[in-house]
This record gives C-alpha cells, structure tokens and sequence, in this order.
DNA sequence: ATATCGATTATCT
DNA sequence: GATAATCGATATG
C-alpha cells in the first residue's frame, strides 16, 4: 500500500484561519496556495474538517465557464462581493457545491473547492453523506469509506452539512464563523494542474489543482499514467 | 477502466 | 423550456 495520509499532524498543529488579504488576488494565484489548508465546520462542540487537495479556479466575466460570466444576478452576487466568502450553489436538483470568493470587491473570481482529505469528524460525515444505512457505530471507517466521504464537491458539502440557506455569503477567513478556512502549516510537496472537469466551456483551460499522488482527489489525473494494470501506480 | 444515463430543481433565456 | 462547476448505478471491454 502507499504512504499513510498525513492525519497525525491535525492534532498537534493549530489552525489558524486564512486571512482575507490570501483570497484578496486572481483566484490562480491563490490556487496553488489554497492546496492543503483546512476547511473547518463547528458543528455543536465537534469539529469536522479536512485537508482540501484539490479546487478549481474560475474567473470572472470573460470566463465562458464562470457562473460570474453573465454578470451579477442574485445568485451569483457573493462573487461580486469581498473575498474569502462562501459561494454556494445547487446544482442538479441535487448537490450544492461551495467557493470561496476571491479577487477585491467589485470583481469576480472564485475558487471551487472540489475535493478533501478527511481529517476529523469521520463518523459524522458518514452519517450526513447517509452511509451508515442503520447500523451502529464505526470505528474507523475502510479507505475505500473514507473516499465516498468528501471526495467531489457535492460529496464535500453534503459530507459538511454546507447548503446555500445556512452558508452562502459567510465569512470563511474567522473561526467565529461556523464554517472556516485554516492553514495548519502543512505543505504539499507536489501539485498537478490539469483541464477543469464537469463544464461545456472552456474546457481547455488549465485550472484545476490536485496534491500530486493524494488519493482522496475526485479523479486521478489523466496524465502521466503508467501501464502495469495489477497494482496501478502513478508517478 | 471507460462510457453512458437518470435523478431532480433553481436559475436564466 | 433548457440547462447545469454532480453522483451513483449500470453496461461494456
């Protein structure tokens, strides 16, 4: 098996929120800074968190792809907004999916937050994400488990409890927030950039960031595969 | 492993 | 009326 995931470090390190000024500038130059922090939900005495491996950033009116592309309407208007604030969006009739505003106010850009590694808080994003069909208390859940839990944005957010009534427009760069961004001081060693996923409009752009080799990513990057069909490895 | 499809509803044309 | 920054299930090689 591969390397365990760095979990032992949440415990020893404090998170500290992000500052407003981190989300303050074009959402692709805080792309590859945002890779590893934390997104933190208090629910109750608990705190549910997990380390984010992977986003996609998307601009502003001249990104066909952008919900900030026709300009500002009442669902989109937190883009407009000042940065480091959640935009929330439902999607499908089904999911919502969580961004964090960027660049100053007056202008769009965003990042979605599209996978975690999850942290703390396991048994209750089991329960949200409604994987618990009934039975009692899990230890620890399998790794395989521990995939379905926040890996993909609906998946995230619904393993979070994030809707867009409860969370849309809160300010993620304070624990006095409910729902927060914080950085633990870890720091990912490699990153891989890649086309978005999921759109119909410029799709070649290369805006999506993944910790390199983090298996709790949506989907493995198309790139760089290796044959061997036993165990597969990236590199 | 990749491809295709249905679910389900807020938002916009 | 059409579409959608998704997911989970099923089909196929």
């Amino acid at each position: 098996m591969g390397n365990p995931p760095a979990r032992k470090s949440l415990k020893s390190r404090r998170l500290r929120p992000v500052s407003r000024r981190f989300f303050n500038r074009d959402p692709r130059e805080v792309a590859g800074e945002l890779l590893g922090k934390v997104l933190v939900r208090r629910d109750g005495q608990e705190l549910l968190s997990g380390r984010i491996v992977e986003l996609e950033a998307y601009l502003g009116e001249d990104d066909p792809a952008a919900h900030a592309f026709a300009g500002s309407t009442e669902r989109n208007r937190v883009l407009f907004g000042p940065p480091g604030h959640a935009y929330i969006y439902f999607i499908y009739g089904n999911y919502y999916c969580l961004n964090v505003s960027c660049m100053p106010e007056g202008q769009a850009g965003s990042i979605l937050i599209r996978a975690l590694e999850p942290l703390t808080g396991l048994d209750a994003m089991l329960r949200q994400r409604g994987l618990l069909a009934g039975k009692t208390k899990p230890i620890m859940p399998s790794r395989k488990i521990q995939r379905l839990l926040t890996s993909g944005p609906g998946r995230l957010a619904e393993a979070m409890g994030i809707t867009r009534t409860r969370d849309n427009g809160k300010d993620l760069t304070t624990d006095a927030s409910d729902l927060w961004i914080a950085d633990d001081g870890f720091k990912p060693k490699q990153l891989d950039v890649t086309p978005r996923i999921g759109i119909s409009k410029a799709t070649e752009m290369p805006l999506r960031y993944l910790i390199a080799e983090n298996e709790f990513v949506s989907r493995q990057p198309r790139t760089k595969r290796v044959s061997p069909q036993k165990s597969a490895r990236r590199s």
